[in-house]
DNA sequence: CACATAGTTCGACTATGCTGGAAATATGGA
DNA sequence: TCCATATTTCCAGCATAGTCGAACTATGTG
């Protein structure tokens, strides 16, 4: 997962992924979005996809991707225990954001934007 | 640093030094522990140490290498805001590892850090 | 069925990253 | 000064990943 995302093209589609939520984005409109060959998109589209982080539905004749919420979870959870363990110090900054300073959990919390 | 991380042996050292925590470890021990070429740990260290989430001292003969904890609070820091804008179910699990489920948030909490 | 649109797969080329041996540099000790 | 230890740098060689054009597959429409 981590590799996948070390890789510009692809932390950028994720990123769009991620921001899309649960309505997900077509292929085509990534590949308009971002600028890129819509043939290199789709290699990774599917590395992306091997590593867990998105998953796709045939919507007409559209390929819609979706962020894998569980996935991306999984790894922060990984990087978190690991550099909570070894430094605390790590984790203050870190719960802040998750603990509605910013726009986490205030924004998390009432919207719900998506069922799943 | 996504890309650093997103190679086995480069994570492990990295996750060794984390747990090493401010004593840091030897590059000669990393190399026994890890079980790997003296020359392929220094070539890995370097991308480590450039991509900023790893810094060096020498003492005596040894160069001691330490993770960069403020690298790594910026990495997750960036993902986490990523993820909980646009996936509120992502924080939850999250949150709960920082609360002091587990082992941080009880050692983090109360020291408060930073300011911000 | 023919055609247009949406994506993917294929194949070749290029580049970049990784590995491991050997030599070089730096430090401390006899 | 000479030697041992600790680590890095240099230098091939190899492997893998990325890119791009072109062909292929799938879906919907007239």
């Amino acid at each position: 997962m981590l590799s996948a995302l070390g890789h510009e093209a692809r932390l950028a589609i994720f990123r769009l992924l991620v921001k899309a939520g649960a309505e997900g984005v077509a292929a085509g409109d990534i590949a308009r979005t971002l600028n890129v060959l819509p043939n290199s998109l789709s290699a990774n589209l599917n590395v992306l996809s091997h590593a867990g982080l998105i998953t796709s539905r045939r919507e007409g004749r559209s390929i819609i991707y979706f962020a894998e919420y569980g996935a991306m979870a999984g790894m922060l959870e990984f990087l978190l225990r690991d550099c909570c363990n070894g430094a605390p110090e790590v984790c203050a900054p870190l719960s802040a954001i998750l603990d509605g300073t910013d726009n986490c959990a205030s924004a998390c919390a009432p919207s719900a934007v998506s069922p799943q």
